[in-house]
RNA sequence: CGGGAUGUAGCUUAGUUGGUAAAGCGCCAGGCUGGGGGUCUGGAGACCCAGGGUUCGAGUCCCUGCAUCCCGACCA
């Protein structure tokens, strides 16, 4: 991609009303653009910073073979009356919008009521379950108070899964193996070290609850870490909103001392029981022939959340960063030429070229009427882990100054042992 | 939904006891530059959030509304 023509732009200011750290970096760097509270639209780079953390949820999904649909977004009222679910009073985040005549539609802030109907025409008997189905999609909550950026909108991109069984035996089995693939999401996001299995509160719903809570300096939520987990390498920690001080022990250890943090929520898995397949009647025959009302779970994961947290744990004063896999970009290059036929130029555009067509995604500083100071500081704006940069000094000795992002770290290569490197 | 703060050029802001709007950045044209948002000259760009009110006169004072951010409540 060609800086030149990239239609987005960086801005040194921060917009004034961007108090946190991911809407102000964002959006200074062209990656979002605030259409109104709550509510962004993501622009080219950070589309592919979306898309790549999508994908990187979408395969641990499939590994764990559950199959990958897509719902509606808008439903009808009749669905959530069903689960008592349309009375604003109780459940308020819910968008009721108006449809033909006297009819309302939902705007789904969540898919229960879409996916248990949608299910009772395949579910037949227990030869049908268990299996998963998820999706990753557009969820639209009307929240009394959107804040923070990306981290609490009223429109944001959620990946939810759906588990079906015969009985609570099968749905916590099954409820480790998300664990697991909830996990690896972790691991290949660079957050595992930061996120803790929390216990929470079911909600209205269930009993059961588990959050990933990613420890974060502006964290929304506030949780106690066990210590005790902690020394033997667990990540385990409680909700302010269950702790009781001097009473809750860790319920993997059993351990009793804590420590406080604050934290945002990534992830939310719930046991759901029969808590929506009674209302809609989704049930299976059994083996002896009688009828059981089928076992879920529901597992959701914030993927527009986790850009978000992303740029808030790793984000430095110069601009964004990110973990190796999810950045819009592998390497990012500028010559520091003056003019097009300079050999520095010409050699960064044929390396430029090489690097595309060996499939690697770059960005080429073709801009050379801008500022040197102003290219680089872009470099580092834009988040790429690799600065490559050319110009008459290094050519001399024929070489190439690649530069880290995360470690600042610059080295001059020649041009074929860069190459091999990235082989 | 309660409380607080803020709305002035594309962006960030200044604007005195009320007298008809200023700067930096960005943008456009042209120089000089070239390893960290460089520099010089010239230029374009504002119904001062909206609607009422007070006043000879309102960006400024008053009322109402809207929007945004923050705190709280809320948060499948």
């Amino acid at each position: 991609m060609l800086l030149s023509q990239l239609f987005t732009k960086t801005s040194k200011d921060a917009a004034h009303d961007a108090e946190s750290k991911n809407a102000e970096f964002l959006a200074r760097a062209g990656y979002v653009s605030k259409t109104m509270a709550g509510v962004y639209s993501y622009l080219p780079l950070g589309l592919r910073v979306l898309r790549s953390i999508e994908q990187v949820v979408r395969e641990e999904m499939d590994r764990i073979g559950s199959q990958e649909v897509w719902l509606s977004a808008l439903s009808p009222k009749e669905n959530w009356e069903t689960t008592g679910r349309w009375d604003p009073k109780v459940f308020d985040v819910l968008f009721h919008v108006p449809g033909a005549g006297d009819q309302e539609y939902a705007l789904n802030p969540t898919h229960e009521e879409i996916i248990t109907p949608l299910m009772k025409q395949y579910i037949r008997s227990y030869r049908d379950l268990p299996f998963g189905a998820y999706q990753i999609q557009t969820k639209f909550r009307n929240e009394l108070r959107a804040k923070s950026g990306i981290l609490r909108g009223r429109e944001f991109l959620m990946k939810d899964l759906y588990s079906f069984h015969t009985d609570q035996a099968d749905l916590d089995r099954y409820y480790e193996v998300v664990m697991g693939a909830y996990d690896q999401i972790f691991v290949r996001l660079g957050l595992a070290e930061k996120t803790y299995l929390t216990f929470a509160s079911g909600g209205s719903f269930s009993q059961y609850s588990h959050e990933y809570q990613v420890v974060l300096e502006k964290g929304e939520d506030t949780i106690f870490i066990s210590i005790e987990a902690e020394k033997q390498g667990k990540h385990i920690a409680i909700n302010k909103e269950i702790f009781k001080p001097g009473e809750t022990k860790c319920p993997v250890t059993g351990g009793t001392e804590f420590r406080e943090a604050k934290a945002s929520e990534a992830a939310n898995i719930f046991k759901l029981s029969n808590k929506f397949s009674a209302p809609f009647e989704l049930q299976y025959t059994k083996e002896d022939g009688s009828r059981s009302d089928v076992i879920m779970g529901c597992y959701g994961i914030g993927i527009s959340r986790l850009m978000g947290i992303l740029t808030e744990a790793c984000a430095d004063e110069a601009g964004l960063r990110w973990p190796s896999g999810i950045a819009p970009v592998d390497m990012h290059i500028v010559p520091l030429a003056k003019t097009a036929d300079e050999e520095s130029y010409t050699v960064a555009k044929a390396l430029y070229e090489k690097l595309m067509k060996a499939g690697k995604r770059c960005l080429f500083d073709d801009r050379i009427d801008n500022s040197v100071g102003s290219r680089m500081a872009d470099a580092d704006m834009l988040g790429s882990a690799l600065r490559i940069v050319v110009s008459p000094k290094t050519l001399k000795e024929k070489k190439l100054e690649v530069k880290n992002r995360w470690t600042a770290e610059m080295a001059l290569m020649e041009e074929k042992d860069f190459s091999n490197l990235l082989t």
